[in-house]
DNA sequence: TTGAAAGCGATACCAC
DNA sequence: GTGGTATCGCTTTCAA
């Protein structure tokens, strides 16, 4: 089978624990026998094995990782956020996707648990009871990074919604437009979508001569943009900008245009939110609230590692800044 | 700490043999006992330390991917089928990712093997010799996926490239295209690279009065194909539809195409290969050559558990269809 | 059908 | 400095 730290010993003619010590550092080994034992390990290519050590450590080196669905592009930024941050401290991700199956995620989380990783985080639309329940249970840190529901139990990371709302709201404004369409998605009180109404409702009550108007679309995604396109244009009049609450939402209302010749920004301009990395290869460029989703996900796991580390933690909630991108599908009118 | 086998042990007055025993079902145990044991477990809600088993067992039930990044659509696409078909066999997925770093990535398959994992997929441009030896010293499966290069010595996923750059250059043939510039990458003969233009001179000669010429992008991103597209324009003439060997190219040269008010694809066609995610969402819809990485990625995974299994396998390479999607941006000229 | 005990491959404590 | 050994939490013979 493969060698272990016993062939090691037995071929540099010593005990375990002194290969053990040299492996780790852990205690002063004399410089002849360091040399012969590094030899014997450099000789036969023995590589120690990461269970076995995890077994008496406790230490396995792993983040779980539950994700919906790493094929959005956001996810695989805060992944990519994740990982580059955790290998820097020598942790691997143990990835888990749901698909949105709310069972599925529960399950993870367990699995995880087994597994042994050192902390778990749960990139989710929502924190229901069962996973509070659970994850309580584990005495593990934990961080749930969301772009749809906001929590204050948990660690997450986020940017200030009704902020970003509110920005992107003013800028519209400052281009000249009064009538402006707020496309969203209906969702309780709570969440984030809220928030980004909020925004939207305070900057439009703070202006002179507003008329704005909320439509809701089916979902959050690129074809939800699209059907809501077809009512929108069927059933309002006057507006001059969509602000849609998420990018997918915008190249819904984007294609839509395409499709019937309405020009962007020349006939209508359109903004969304969140910079997803392809609408900034779009044409026209989107004009959107960037949310630095590699950061969130830097972020969380920096917040787990100290936890793991014993460091003294900010608060649960880290608010992380946002930048309003101003690009072509957003235009002054005159 | 945790509760263990031990705890459950003692608490049901039976020895641990025999709660291993109920939890595994590996051996008879009689009902009573069997309830017994596993009231227990529920009450004090024991669950096995899966490192602990895979110390005795040797199956971690992990495998490693390797990829250069997650944040590629296609990639995350491949990964997606990794991880579902893994998890039907109780699979979980190690993630490494390493930006193009081929120092890194051999460091990560010394860390998959100290991890134990079970099998590795590797995704990357190129296998090169460092990792050969690697992956030789180790004794566990191993799948190699790539978009660019071919390899015939170990377990790989593909598509058929010629034939696949033959149907489309024949495609845009029957559209009556004459005149076609085929804008890729210059790699080396083995390349995939070379298997498209092979596919697409192959084409050229089988075509009466082809007038065919070949480009060379920089690189394979969407700026690479931008800058190619200006190049294009000012160098060659008459040319009715651009045949890019990969879809990020063709999104640039659409997006040069916008911004210069060049109509596609009424002024001209533009077609791509790989058929990534959001090109179906792009306006105009681009046709392309459906490479099924979600089917690369599960067939990948696939062959690493038969070989796990000891289930007998098929050949090294295995070639997946393709499917040509037609869809807006070529067109027939008249 | 059940229990005792020997490992799996490492770390860490305790002597020397 | 170095070696012996208990231990981590579990599976798996081997006897009973």
């Amino acid at each position: 089978m493969s060698v272990t730290i016993k062939d090691v010993a037995r071929i540099a003619g010593v005990s375990i624990s002194t290969v053990s010590r040299v492996i780790n550092n852990s205690k002063p080994v004399s410089p002849e026998i360091r040399k012969k034992v590094l030899d014997v390990i450099e000789e036969i290519g023995y590589k120690p094995n990461e269970i076995a050590r995890t077994l008496v450590t406790k230490k396995s080196f792993l983040i779980g990782v539950i994700v919906t669905d790493i094929g959005n592009s956001y996810i695989a930024d805060m992944v990519r956020g994740i990982e580059e941050v955790g290998k820097m401290y020598n942790y691997d991700i143990l990835l888990c996707s749901t698909y949105g199956d709310k069972a599925a995620e529960l399950k993870y989380m367990q699995l995880l648990n087994r597994k042994q990783v050192e902390g778990i985080i749960l990139v989710s639309d929502v924190l229901n009871s069962e996973i509070r329940e659970q994850i309580d249970k584990y005495d593990i840190p934990f961080v749930f990074l969301s772009r749809f529901s906001h929590q204050e139990d948990y660690a997450t990371v986020t940017i200030d919604y009704i902020d970003a709302s509110y920005e992107m709201t003013k800028y519209l404004v400052s281009l000249g437009h009064r009538n402006i369409l707020y496309l969203g998605v209906k969702e309780d009180v709570n969440s984030l979508e809220s928030m980004k109404i909020k925004g939207f409702e305070r900057a439009s009550t703070d202006t002179e001569g507003m008329n704005s108007n909320i439509h809701f679309a089916k979902g959050y995604k690129i074809e939800d943009g699209y059907e809501a396109a077809k009512e929108i244009f069927k059933d309002y009049n006057d507006f001059t900008a969509i602000y849609c609450s998420n990018d997918e939402l915008a190249i819904g209302v984007m294609n839509y245009c395409y499709d019937n010749k309405i020009r962007i920004p020349d006939d209508i301009s359109v903004v969304g939110f969140g910079d997803i990395s392809i609408v900034s290869n779009l044409r026209p460029r989107l004009t959107t609230i960037k949310i630095p989703f590699y950061d969130i996900g830097a972020v969380a796991i920096r917040r787990i590692i100290k936890e793991l580390k014993k460091e003294p933690l900010e608060e649960k909630c880290t608010i992380l800044p946002f930048h309003l991108q101003k690009r072509d599908s957003s235009i002054k009118i005159t």
